[in-house]
DNA sequence: TTGTTTGGTCTAAATTTTTAAACGATTGCT
DNA sequence: AGCAATCGTTTAAAAATTTAGACCAAACAA
């Protein structure tokens, strides 16, 4: 029997991560992102227009996203350039509790309790 | 210069599973299931007690993550058992996605354009 | 048949999430 | 200083999700 306490926090510690890829508009963005070739960034205006949404409805997007830790910003002078974090440790967590519940449902069956 | 275009659909196919995925109630069901050896499967009345919500909360997020392809379920008579599916093909396909986004980020800004 | 158990659905209420208008703060330009 | 541009925040409205009460249908037992 797998160690069930630690496959609830690995759920509930990614469970921002994996509502922050479910969005669809927070889809586009990622893509937007990873279509830059992460170099300079974009900027919130951009991003606008590839979301076809307003500038605080894409603020409000890209700070769940940030506090994901999906991406990250820099400032230069009055804009904000947006890029995906260069190492995100929540894709690590998140194959590794992938695999666990493959495991888990893999051996299911075979041990009679 | 990745698939852009294959990674949107990656990516959209697998927002139900994300969703699904996300919601802490859902986390407690899916659980549950996987706590049981996944021989019987588990009744709504049973996850009620679980994730201290009504039957039909329960009976909502179980839809949920049928259409997710996270569980299936069989009758027997009046009752329901719910149990994980035992194959399911979102868990890989989410794992290639992440492969896919980890291989862009990680070659992005080696080439310059 | 009558009553009981099990559980899905319908409906509406409560909550959360998403969205944008208005405002303010900062930077840079003239 | 004065003006324009960029963008975060606050606020409130709109939309979606979550929740539970009430109802209904099917299976089973007495």
């Amino acid at each position: 029997m797998a160690d069930l306490t630690q496959l609830k926090t690995e759920f509930t510690d990614l469970s921002d991560f994996l509502v922050a890829l479910g969005d669809e508009k927070r889809q586009a963005i990622i893509i937007a992102l990873l279509a830059e070739n992460a170099c300079h960034g974009l900027r919130v205006t951009d991003l606008t227009a590839v979301t076809k949404l307003s500038r605080p409805a894409v603020s409000h997007h890209l700070k769940i996203l940030k506090q994901a830790h999906l991406i990250k910003s820099r400032s230069e002078g009055t804009r904000n350039y947006y890029y995906l974090s260069h190492d995100i440790k929540e894709i690590r967590a998140l194959k590794q509790l992938l695999d666990h519940v493959t495991a888990i449902i893999e051996t299911s069956g075979r041990e009679t309790k």
